[in-house]
DNA sequence: CTCGGATGTTGACATTGCTCACATGGGCCG
DNA sequence: CGGCCCATGTGAGCAATGTCAACATCCGAG
């Protein structure tokens, strides 16, 4: 009997490296994500990443593109444009990981990274679908990304976040 | 002639290590100051800087801790709400690099160094005074975080950005 | 059945943050 | 003026990381 000795082909490395990765960015935050301790989680040597992703971006870039789409979908789920703000300052609360990751320097390569692209281009037409003027939509997607990073940063000391967020987007419409 | 040696001791060589990472901050970016760069730059052993500061971050810290006074003063001199924002803005987008080290996850970690705790407070009640209540000056302090990191990150492609700034901070003024 | 290319492994190198033991010499005490 | 102490700087070394090159293994096409 093979005693659940893994076979030297691993079978699906490539999700498994995903989701080694996805847990160390969700528990230890951004730094916490190294090529070694994922290829040690997925039980598999050092360097077997190389086989699947060119380099430590190219990981970053796919487990980001994975992560656009639950980002995309909260979005759209949510109806007005304030609906989206609560959704994307509750993401961003729950998973500071992938927030930070999906937003982090990354995004300023995505031009190398082609389904990077093209994922974070879906999640932000539909953010910019809901406002009433270009203008609009990026003063509100500002307002939201700037207090999603002050709060995870904690630059804004808040005892009850779910309150801090209704609070600080329940105005009256501007003109 | 003493063929320029270094004397044993340096003189200065905490005010010498700072200059050398702010070098370093804004050419390269977060990543590129490594202690050991650093020390090298100021032409001094790589563990030299252990007698000036307890660990990298504390050099960080420091760091942050002298870029909160001009950012401070930038914000001070604006006298509008508006103008604030614009100062706010063309501070991220001339040193990337300082912006993203007085904001960045190094401020969680605020309360281990009393200096940059002092030093951000400062910054942030300097744009708390000038808003008409606490929501309004998280708003606006949200919106100009929030765009001042999408344009670091590439989110927003503009090709002109002080037409950018303008365009985007001026509107009129909300109830 | 066999052989080639895809997938994993081993070993190594450079870099980094950090610790410990040691060297140096400037400034305070007598 | 002279000697000693401790702040300051040095050096070697450790563990970790990203990455490369050479080698091992095995699945599947012919």
């Amino acid at each position: 009997m093979s005693t659940s000795e893994r076979p030297y082909h691993h079978g699906d490395l490539r999700a498994a490296l995903l989701d080694a990765a996805d847990r160390l960015l969700d528990a230890g935050g951004d730094g916490a994500v190294s090529l070694r301790e994922v290829a040690r989680q997925a039980g598999v040597s050092p360097t077997a990443a190389y086989r699947h992703f060119a380099d430590k971006e190219a990981l970053l870039a796919a487990l980001a593109t994975r992560h656009y789409g639950d980002f995309g979908r909260a979005l759209a789920e949510a109806g007005s444009l304030n609906g989206m703000g609560a959704a994307y300052l509750r993401f961003a609360l729950a998973r500071p990981g992938r927030f930070r990751l999906i937003f982090g320097p990354l995004l300023a390569r995505a031009a190398m990274h082609p389904e990077l692209q093209a994922a974070s281009a879906a999640a932000f037409a539909t953010l910019r679908a809901a406002a009433a003027s270009p203008e609009a939509a990026l003063r509100a997607w500002g307002m939201v990304h700037g207090l999603a990073h002050l709060l995870l940063d904690g630059a804004i000391p808040v005892p009850d976040r779910e309150a801090f967020i209704q609070r600080v987007l329940h105005r009256e419409p501007e003109g």
